[in-house]
DNA sequence: TTAATAACAATAATTATTACTGTTTTATTA
DNA sequence: TAATAAAACAGTAATAATTATTGTTATTAA
């Protein structure tokens, strides 16, 4: 059992992941903690960040591509993850806690939360796309991808 | 464009994830692989490991937590990952996809799918915890946990 | 059967993360 | 307010997972 001291690093940190809509890495808050504290240690910024999502003030994101990201949000909520250019973002939609009945309808153990990443192309990525859609058509019929 | 080249190591590997249950690591199918092919190279199990499920033939599984896992079964479904024993399970339950309308609501891009992780206990370890629980229980008032 | 190249084994390199060590900060108490 | 204990730190080393490189072998098409 361990007692919990302030420390100013901890704090910019917490402040720095509230003031973003977008969802860090631990290199990324690093390199910005650098402005405040040019000496901070990357393991500082590691540590830092698991110890705040254990005690649920910030949350870790793992898409499954590239180092894990975290958020200043802490409350519940789902994120959309662009397969374009590999941002993550907050999804506003209603709560869907009950499929977490429709998934112990058959199963064994106990169901306790699931955690969902809805991925496709963000706005920017979708209209790109579409604008690039009509030059390369012919193209792609040509130099079809066999894998 | 390139040309997709037969290979038994690749062969092996997709049917070694295809008579499996649970979801095995690159580190597993390596160690398991050298029964076959003793000089295998784990290079080799990561590089068919990707192309594999990158032409959807097996499934890559993102938990978060450690390595990698990969599913010999690609048709869409969800897992169950145990926060007890960290092994990961199939999950029998009914589509929701109507969730991708949902997430679609109030977004600019273009909902494709998703991913979802439940977690909780498996059976074995919501058992053995149950059994533990009336002697901890004491202790667990006394020492409890400040973070 | 040869020629082109995908795939290989072996190994080096990279990336993300965690652990260690000696020093500094914070919080408690004399 | 000064002394003490321990959490947190910076700096750095170490580890785990994965990807890249290189020279060789296997597969496929001509």
């Amino acid at each position: 059992m361990t007692t919990l001291k302030y420390s100013r690093q901890r704090e910019a940190i917490k402040d720095f992941l509230a003031g973003r809509k977008d969802h860090p890495t631990a290199d990324t808050v690093y390199t910005n903690m650098r402005g405040q504290f040019p000496n901070i240690s990357l393991g500082t910024v590691y540590r830092n960040l698991a110890l705040l999502s254990e005690i649920g003030e910030i949350a870790k994101i793992s898409t499954g591509e590239g180092a894990e990201r975290f958020d200043g949000n802490p409350v519940d909520h789902y994120h959309f993850v662009c397969t374009g250019c590999h941002s993550v973002s907050d999804l506003e939609m209603p709560e869907i806690a009950h499929i977490n009945i429709l998934a112990g309808q058959n199963f064994d153990g106990e169901i306790k939360g699931h955690v969902a990443y809805f991925y496709g192309l963000c706005g920017d990525c979708a209209r790109k796309q579409k604008a690039s859609h009509a030059k390369k058509s012919k193209q792609d019929t040509i130099f079809q991808k066999i894998r």
